[in-house]
DNA sequence: ATAGTTGTATTATATCATATATAACAAACA
DNA sequence: TGTTTGTTATATATGATATAATACAACTAT
């Protein structure tokens, strides 16, 4: 799996990296018990400090989304859980994006509509 | 309109001030045209800096939800739309939202019913 | 055994975002 | 003439972000 970052950007770069990561497991790129790059090279690859993609790994390992060994590297976990830390922060999310998404006129349906797209989207490299 | 504010919250100052009138305008709270209060006396209120209101409104201004007169003070504009850059923004953040909870098991339906339950409680506000 | 790789920890440094404090300003109003 | 409005400026402090350079324990391969 490729990553992307972008230097300018004003989301952190281990923040993209998480993201990223996020983006490839929902598409499939990425799949349970894979072995993902070891931090120096993915560090070497990104031309960002080893540090940021170690902080970019932890984060998604607090989250449940990787494992890390001394002896294997870091690779993805086996499965994954919607636990009650997860659904809170995704109603909060959800729930200021669609406060905006209503004052600016959109209707359910129409968001509906695009979270579906997106899903499915996703779907389709599997 | 009553802002709460979270001082121990990562979130930053503004961008809570921010988001809490975002939601107050979804519910209703705050109405077009509705003049807002002054950045000395929220700051009071809130007991945060003058310039941390001033930003959070400033965020806000620059996404069309207010305006600012010196005569007049801060007040609610009279219409928003979905504008390109909206949707972008949107876009954006509801794939990571929807990858997230592909990836922890939630379908689509499920997602779609978080949306229509929040959707719905904004409506009762109005 | 030796060398290399893994994630992790440490220390130091630099820069930017965030937040506050204080003061001043132009524009409008009572 | 004061008062209130948003705005601007300067200075300061703190934390987040990111890098650099080392070092370490644990494991793998030669």
């Amino acid at each position: 799996m490729r990553l992307r970052i972008d230097a300018a950007s004003t989301v952190p770069l281990y923040q993209q990296i998480h993201d990223q990561i996020i983006l490839g497991l929902a598409a499939g790129e990425l799949r349970p018990d894979e072995t993902l790059p070891a931090v120096r090279q993915l560090a070497d690859e990104l031309n960002v400090n080893m540090l940021t993609v170690a902080k970019g790994y932890n984060l998604l390992k607090t989250e449940g989304y990787l494992i890390s060994d001394r002896r294997q590297g870091t690779r993805v976990a086996a499965d994954f859980q919607a636990d009650k830390l997860f659904m809170q922060s995704l109603q909060e999310q959800l729930h200021l994006l669609t406060a905006a998404a209503k004052i600016r006129g959109l209707s359910v349906a129409e968001l509906q509509q695009i979270i579906t797209t997106q899903y499915q989207g996703f779907e389709q490299g599997e």
